[in-house]
DNA sequence: ACTACATATGTAATATATCGTATATGTGTG
DNA sequence: CACACATATACGATATATTACATATGTAGT
């Protein structure tokens, strides 16, 4: 993992919040994570192929929908650099999260 | 600090590598850092300013020579990140580091 | 005050990233 | 196989970042 391909990765408000999001619910779909952030659909799987193609997240297909988590195979480092900031609450991470986590109790998609 | 803003400042190698030069040598003047990076001199200079302006660096003038060190109010958890990060080593930085230390050592400036 | 040196900044050109819109692909269901 | 839905991609327009070069500022010594 390129430590300056990873930062830009983190670079961005949609971006950063992705992979924060992802990483406090360990798996996630693209509806539910673009419905939480408010991002349009085109945007959110532009942003989820670019943080793949980094290795960053994983993506697995179910059924119609693809879900989306943290790569496992992450190293160690990076990995600990995406805890550490997941930590940090900013109310737009908390608002989306909020809204994330009911929309994967509610029965509506996936 | 604003993660975005932060994270946008490790997302340049340039700007990286003179972050974790800093963080290797506690405090170093511009004149040995641009020559441990070979990067030419309004280059250096811009970059630690956009650095001091986020709050990641401070600088510090002694007679002609304005050094660089880590903000001391950074908060913790970018702290960590760049730490983090300072532990993994590319050849560049590598061989930037050495040069840096000799630089430090010998006499000709600062 | 003049000079040399270290560092900083202005500006325009260029490169890079991002966004919106349209459209394509893939999957399950009747 | 036609349709609805979830997701992905292509592409041009626009915004943002980066660079190179010139020049300005600040400091010490004479």
């Amino acid at each position: 993992m390129d430590p300056v391909k990873f930062f830009k990765c983190l670079a961005d408000e949609s971006r950063l919040n992705l992979i924060l999001l992802i990483t406090h619910v360990q798996s996630a779909c693209v509806c539910d994570l673009m419905q939480a952030l408010s991002l349009d659909q085109p945007k959110t799987s532009r942003i989820l192929a670019q943080l793949r193609q980094c290795g960053i997240v994983q993506d697995e297909r179910r059924g119609k929908w693809m879900y989306y988590s943290l790569h496992p195979d992450l190293p160690e480092w990076s990995h600990a650099v995406i805890t550490q900031t997941a930590q940090q609450s900013t109310p737009l991470l908390n608002n989306a999260l909020k809204k994330l986590r009911a929309l994967q109790l509610s029965i509506n998609c996936c």
